[in-house]
RNA sequence: GGGCGAUUAGCUCAGCGGGAGAGCGCCUCGUUCACACCGAGGAGGUCACUGGUUCAAUCCCAGUAUCGCCCA
């Protein structure tokens, strides 16, 4: 016997590892079942479960059950990324915590030995909550992006791009991050609003010169008003930086300053003369309209910077202190950027060219895993054409080899491509793939896949051996990530595996990462290849708090999976991720949504304790579509539909509507009528109908258990398990194969009679006061055949559900007993104490109001000459029908009000 | 500034050209032998606003307002 409620605690990891050692999680060896793959995107080494991971773990592992029930061979290749800054930060972190050397005395190769032992031990805890999460992914395959098979797909592809132009060193603006003295690409870079200030400087002009400058404007939009200037106004967020400027420009159009483009500025404090040019980036509107011009050191300014052949002054080192140079006023030198900002604008005032400041927000760029603000600086680093890449991957979408779901982020995807810039790879960091390019003394470059292949070249060019040294920086995590799809499968090499599951079905991820992930992973798919690396992309949504904010540690308002698990289980957690996932929406995560489907769970589980206590067992070779007994066959019938649907839905990544309909169903319909009017067939003499629907009602259970199964496994296996002896776990079960054979219009048609007509009779019961226990006889006004026989049919499950006893049939209600109406039939229910008539009689009055609303929106509906020669004939009947009935209804409904008077 | 999305019951959200739905919450009743993590019944909505298309608009189109996200 089964306790009252399923206890997660004890039962999932036990369940789990029967899964795991069952074999299940591996692709079956059937070379005539079609393969099924989703590839994890990887989580990171230093990550642990959030919510995000929840919903995107539950919604891949939904989808691979659900194949691997449907027959298919099933992989869902699992692993992670090394996620070069967040791992080096983290050990960076606990080297100091722990009071050792810092990374830089112990040198490069020690640190990355600490970083290999962090990892064995305590990298990776994502992996063991994903199993807490019920994830049915392949364990045996699991893969690391540091894995010798990945980094040798890693240096190959970093080869082959070079080779064909694609892989590039250069000297080009980065995001710089000082903390971690790393470039970093600009998708890691967040734009943060921040209080700053406006500092307007005045920059003389050379030789005193002077030209006369607009103050005041008639209401023609013309001057009226100047004063003469001997000076240039700008204006800057960032003062520090005007110790490399390399010219003033204003807009070609912009009449104020025509008179000094070409002129030269005095350049305050760094005492050098810089020309005043003419470009298009300056808006007139912004400031004073005159922009100050550092091409080493923001991007706008960079590419003006070159149009005008301008020099570029780097002005800092790489933890952003003024470093010295030829430009660099001695003050300045070793000075961090904020304190020398503040020297520059105390100096700059001492001066008296120091305009005014105004406060301002602005966009501050900022490291997303340092923090800190970003320098943009003109640096080498190695560069990724990804404009070129781009074009065929572009096309794909375009083209429909992948298909986005929701479709409109191919908006999105579309507009990133189209834009794309070049992907700076290189990091100045010591953990991930070293850049397999070696330099001659001369710092001539040899890019091969190993030291001795370089050796080679070198040898070629040179004639004979000279020492090479290897660059010194690593790849970019997500260089080795957007090869994930081909690279855990074995690629390079041709095996079983990449022929088998590549291109993988479909990749699920939020829309943050379509950039990183998805523009990447169809880039270098397509080029290494040469094929789409999924046909499908599903987006889901992001997981906000009950209040709809991002759920950040910041903010303190994060929910921990793991919590929600240890006090409601998995299942109840991943119901409602996938019960929430419509598409196209954000899912607010609470606490009390989880708790209700914590008590779907324990619904289904009390529907087969109660088929337990009355010995419904599943029947070898049962036999659903020979069922004789309507409620039987209406039970079938439903969960045929229900399984027809289910499997629509999740075939259109419509798991909303998927778990939508089996908490219906489940819920609704077995629970709430099947269960309930079985009882008396149970009970009752007839031991042929009793054995038939012991085994429908297990049927029914079981389909709801298979098709449940995806989305709640733990609890779905363990009922399975306990319910009979079986020849498989569940997650091996087969999914129930459509068939219409077993969908009986009539048996539904009945039993929705039964259903509205025992609801009718409680609703009358209820809103007129009627003690719950008291039994009342029941009048059928009816002496249709039809009738009479459904009555034969059912009329002792209506009586006991309906609580009626002697049902007799009438022409005529009785005087003073309760009346409804359905499907034009009378119901009088006698009531032998007093009838609070007053009650009865509202209700009916309210139930003829709202027939005769029903039939004036019709009848004016029909009245209307051109809906009934316009609107489709089937709808014009269909209205005429119904207008037909809600008529019978209405006259029905006032003889019975009248027989109350 | 550009793009995308949202606006439906007290709350959280589905639906999307022909009778307004769910869960939670609320009210009334009920411990009848699966389940109080329950059952029965009920109240509650000019589907943001303004126009347009259509025989018919919560749904399609345009505009407005408010909110959110992304990009510059």
């Amino acid at each position: 016997m089964l306790d009252k409620t399923f206890d997660p605690a004890t039962s999932e990891q036990q369940l789990y590892d029967e899964w795991e050692k069952s074999g299940a999680f591996s692709p079956k060896q059937d070379e005539g079942a079609e393969p099924y793959c989703i590839v994890i995107p990887p989580p990171n080494v230093t990550g642990s479960l959030h919510m995000g991971h929840a919903l995107n773990n539950t919604l891949q592992d939904v989808l691979i059950r659900f194949e691997r029930m449907r027959g298919k061979s099933v992989l869902w290749q699992v692993g992670m990324d090394h996620a070069g800054i967040a791992t080096q930060m983290v050990v960076e972190r606990k080297l100091a915590e722990d009071g050792n050397l810092g990374r830089r005395e112990l040198g490069r190769e020690a640190f990355v030995e600490k970083i290999w032992e962090w990892k064995a031990q305590s990298g990776g805890a994502i992996t063991k909550q994903l199993r807490r999460l019920g994830a049915s992914c392949d364990w045996t395959r699991e893969r690391f992006t540091l894995d010798e098979g990945l980094s040798a797909a890693v240096r190959k592809v970093f080869v082959q791009l070079y080779r064909e132009g694609l892989m590039y060193r250069a000297k080009r603006m980065v995001n710089w991050d000082p903390h971690f003295q790393t470039a970093i690409s600009d998708l890691e870079v967040e734009n943060r609003e921040v209080q700053g200030h406006f500092w307007h400087f005045k920059y003389p002009l050379e030789n005193g010169e002077t030209y006369e400058f607009p103050i005041e404007y008639g209401d023609d939009g013309k001057p009226v008003k100047w004063e003469t200037r001997n000076y240039i106004s700008i204006a800057t967020t960032r003062p520090e930086t005007m110790l490399g400027d390399g010219a003033v420009a204003v807009h070609p159009d912009d009449e104020r300053y025509a008179p000094i483009v070409g002129k030269r500025v005095l350049l305050p404090l760094a005492d050098r003369y810089i020309p005043i040019i003419a470009d298009e980036h300056p808006d007139p509107a912004m400031g004073s309209g005159a922009v100050k011009i550092t091409g080493a050191h923001d991007f706008n300014d960079y590419e003006v910077a070159r149009r005008h052949n301008l020099p570029m002054y780097i002005l800092m080192d790489e933890r952003g202190r003024m470093k010295a140079s030829d430009i660099m006023p001695e003050k300045y030198v070793g000075m961090d950027r904020f304190e020398a900002r503040k020297q520059v604008v105390a100096d700059i005032d001492a001066l008296g060219l120091l305009e005014k400041v105004e406060d301002k927000v602005i966009q501050q760029p900022t490291g997303d895993r340092s923090g800190v603000p970003i320098e943009p600086m003109l640096t080498d680093q190695w560069f990724v054409d990804a404009k070129t890449l781009a074009e065929p991957a572009l096309a794909a979408v375009k083209e429909g080899n992948t298909k986005f779901t929701p479709k409109n982020w191919e908006n999105t995807y579309f507009h990133w491509m189209e834009n794309i810039q070049p992907w700076c790879v290189s990091r100045q960091l010591w953990w991930g793939h070293r850049i397999p390019a070696w330099y001659g003394p001369a710092g001539e470059v040899f890019v091969a896949e190993n030291e001795a292949e370089a050796h080679e070249a070198a040898k070629e060019k040179f004639g004979n051996y000279i020492s090479l040294k290897q660059d010194e920086d690593v790849l970019d995590t997500w260089f080795s990530s957007a090869l994930w799809p081909f690279s855990t499968l074995g690629w390079p090499d041709k095996t079983l595996e990449l022929d088998k599951f590549y291109p993988n079905n479909v990749l699920i991820t939020g829309h943050d990462i379509i950039f990183f992930w998805v523009a990447r992973m169809m880039m270098q798919g397509l080029h290494f290849t040469g094929q789409v690396p999924f046909p499908d992309v599903y987006i889901h949504g992001l997981v906000l708090d009950e209040h709809g904010k991002k759920m950040s540690k910041s903010k303190g308002n994060t929910i921990d999976p793991l919590d929600l698990i240890d006090r409601f289980g998995a299942d109840a957690l991943r119901f409602t991720m996938t019960i929430s996932a419509a598409q196209g929406t954000n899912i607010r995560m609470s606490e009390s949504r989880v708790e209700g489907y914590r008590n779907f769970g324990t619904k289904i589980w009390n529907a087969a304790r109660f088929c337990q206590m009355n010995d419904c067992q599943p029947v070898a070779g049962f036999d659903a579509g020979a069922v004789q007994e309507p409620l039987n066959r209406w039970i079938i019938s439903e969960a045929a539909s229900t399984a027809q649907n289910v499997t629509r839905a999740l075939e259109g990544y419509r798991f909303n509507d998927a778990a939508q309909m089996l908490y219906r169903f489940v819920w609704n319909t077995y629970c709430d009528w099947y269960l309930e009017l079985i009882k008396p067939l149970l009970n009752g003499e007839d031991e042929i109908a009793k054995a038939e629907t012991r085994a429908s009602a297990a049927y029914a259970l079981d389909q709801a258990l298979i098709m449940l199964h995806p989305i709640m496994p733990y609890i779905t296996e363990k009922l399975w398990g306990e319910i009979a002896d079986r020849d498989t776990l569940l997650i091996t079960a087969p999914w129930p194969t459509p068939d219409a054979a077993l969908i009986d219009e009539d048996a539904q048609a009945e039993m929705d009679w039964v259903i509205r007509l025992i609801s009718a009779i409680r609703s009358v019961r209820a809103e007129t006061n009627v003690p719950a226990g008291a039994k009342m006889p029941l009048v059928v006004c009816s002496d249709a055949a039809e009738v009479a026989a459904k009555f034969k049919r059912h009329g002792a499950l209506i009586g006991r559900l309906a609580r009626a006893e002697a049902i007799s049939f009438a022409e005529e209600a009785p005087e003073g007993a309760l009346q409804t109406v359905v499907d034009e039939v009378t119901y009088a229910l006698i009531m032998d104490g007093a009838v609070d008539m007053g009650a009865e009689r509202k209700r009916l009055q309210g139930e003829i109001a709202k027939t005769i609303g029903e039939i004036t929106r019709i009848e004016k509906k029909l009245g209307n000459e051109k809906f009934t020669a316009r609107a489709p004939v089937a709808v014009v009947d269909g209205e005429r029908e119904k207008l037909k009935g809600y008529q019978a209804q209405k006259a029905k409904l006032e003889e019975a009000l009248a027989r109350l008077s």
